[in-house]
Order: structure tokens, then sequence, then C-alpha cells
DNA sequence: CTTACGGCCTGGGTGC
DNA sequence: TGCACCCAGGCCGTAA
């Protein structure tokens, strides 16, 4: 499940590989995750590629200037299109999207639905067995639109931003983690995972965290997303890096898909509730309850 | 406005 | 061997 650690470890294989091709030719299988699949072919078909960048869970392939096919002055350049925004392609990976590039001639694994060829005889290859994946481009303006209400990344916020956006709701801590709306790239298995690490309960709400247990949660997701970017992710389904190569931090869970087994800290057996609508894991006894029911606001 | 919840998309894994 | 069912994450509609 591509997350903030999975996507940006995506990135940054891309990034060793793409900028200073162009894309000489797009191809399709299915397109019904694909937002106007005949506009990505004729937009990028003969575009050079100048950089990869993640945006939360997002990830941008970034093109170089629609008319940069020809010499051109660059002074020029950018004194006219100062303003003007790159195209670029934005990718959702979904649950289980993956994008790889190999060799035109490597054998095409099932469930690949896009293709780019690129100019040195590899592709840029799409794989979503489960097409949860989002794919669109992304012209001049789209970008505000389409990522502008997105939350603050976690690994760039203060933590007074942080402690802003989280400790003044009332809604679930679990929730408020997931929510791409208040911090951007956090997933269920992160969330998890910096919650046991703060010793925090996924139910516990916003407002209630003490400026400790805040400065912990804080710290916790940090650490945890960081520690996580060093191992390449998570492989707990399909989650595979540019070259195709799985992460390593799944074997680093500390609560994630470990119900009933033992808390690595206190021997505990670790629980798995439904929060926000989501599978959540935690241990019991490190990470206390909220006592009494949530008031239903003040009244 | 905020929060909670159910349904939808798809298909691999599981259990009978 | 087949087959029904669960579940994953994001998003959207609805209700309170």
């Amino acid at each position: 499940m591509p997350e903030l650690p999975e996507v940006e470890t995506v990135v940054r294989g891309l990034q060793a590989h793409l900028p200073g091709r162009r894309i000489v030719e797009v191809r399709f299988g299915k397109t019904d995750f694909v937002i106007e699949p005949t506009a990505i072919a004729a937009g990028l078909a003969g575009r050079g590629i100048s950089g990869v960048r993640r945006f939360g869970k997002f990830l941008l392939v970034e093109c170089e200037a629609a008319d940069s096919a020809g010499p051109r002055d660059a002074a020029a350049g950018a004194a006219t299109k100062g303003a003007v925004e790159k195209d670029a392609l934005l990718i959702h990976l979904g649950m289980t999207g993956q994008l790889t590039v190999s060799a035109a001639s490597a054998p095409v694994a099932p469930h690949t639905h896009v293709f780019f060829a690129l100019d040195d005889g590899r592709e840029l290859r799409y794989t979503d067995i489960r097409r949860f994946g989002q794919m669109q481009l992304l012209r001049n303006g789209d970008r505000e639109r389409v990522l502008g209400s997105l939350g603050l990344d976690p690994l760039e916020a203060s933590e007074a931003e942080f402690t802003a956006r989280v400790g003044e709701r009332n809604a679930r801590v679990k929730a408020l983690l997931l929510d791409q709306h208040v911090l951007r790239g956090v997933g269920n298995i992160y969330a998890d995972e910096s919650l046991w690490r703060a010793r925090v309960h996924p139910m516990r709400t916003g407002d209630s965290l003490r400026p400790e247990e805040m400065r912990a949660l804080y710290r916790a997701l940090q650490a945890t997303l960081r520690e996580a970017i060093r191992l390449r992710g998570s492989s707990v389904s399909d989650y595979v890096d540019a070259e195709g190569a799985r992460g390593e931090f799944q074997l680093r869970h500390r609560v994630y898909q470990r119900e009933g087994k033992k808390c690595f800290r206190c021997g505990a057996a670790i629980r798995r509730a439904i929060v926000a609508g989501r599978s959540s894991h935690f241990c019991p006894r490190c990470q206390r309850a909220p006592r009494k029911k949530r008031s239903l606001k003040k009244r």
C-alpha cells in the first residue's frame, strides 16, 4: 500500500532514470482509472521529462515546456513563460499501483495498463491489479485546483503547525492522521505505527492530547516516516520500487497486521479495531483508551 | 461548519 | 474442484 515512504522511494528511483529522457509514445490497456487518456497520449508524446516529484501520496512526472523540441533562447522563454506552470502527469498508486522502468523488450507483468515508451529503448510501465490508482494530465493551473486543498507534508511541517492542525480538532486522532486535507501522505500503516510509537490510542481525539503527547506523536510520525524511507518502504502486498524491488520496513512493523502477537514494548497482545472506518492496530496496555465517551460538542 | 458512517470501485486470498 | 465472501484505501453522499 503505497503511502508517503513508498511513493518517496518510487520517486527517487524514477529520478535516477527519467529526467532528460523523452517520451516517444504512450499506450494504454484498460483506462477506467485514467482521466482523459487521449489527452495524456496526445499531450505527452514527444515531450521531454524534466523531473519527478512527490506531493503527499501523489507522484508528478513533470514535462519540459511544450515548445522545447527545438533550440530556444532560455532567457526569453523564462521571461515570457515565467508564470506558466509546467505540464505534469499526476499519478496516484492507489493500493496496488506500481511504476517501474524496464527494457521495452522485458516481459510485461499482468495488469500492466499504461506504457510510456522512452527515447532510450526503455519503458515506464504502470501496473495496477485493483486499478484503485488514478492518472491524469495536469495543465497550467490544474495543479492548484487538484492539489491545493491537501494538508501539510508531515516531514515539512513544524511541531507548531502539526499541533495547530491536529490539536484543535474533536475527531479521532487516527482519522486526523489519515485525512489528506490535514496531513498529506500518511496512510493506515504509518498512522498505526506512529500512534504505537507515541503511545497514543487511535480513538483519542486530537484536542484531548496533552502537550507532551502531541509532541511525542509529532516526533513519532516523523521518525517512523524517515526510517521507512531509509528502508525503502513497506512491502505488505504488491508494493515495489521503480526497479521492481521490495522494501524492508514491513520487517520493522510493531503493530500493523500483528493482531494477537506480543507488543514489542510490554508483551501485551496487539489488538485490532475499526477506527475511522479503518483497521487499526494498537497495544491495549501501552496505548490507553480514552476513558469516557466523547461529548457531542458542548451543549 | 464538523464528524461519523456506509457504499462503491476491483480482484487476490481464504475458507468451506 | 468451485465459489461465496472478506478486505484493502480513497472518495463521495448522507445524516446528525
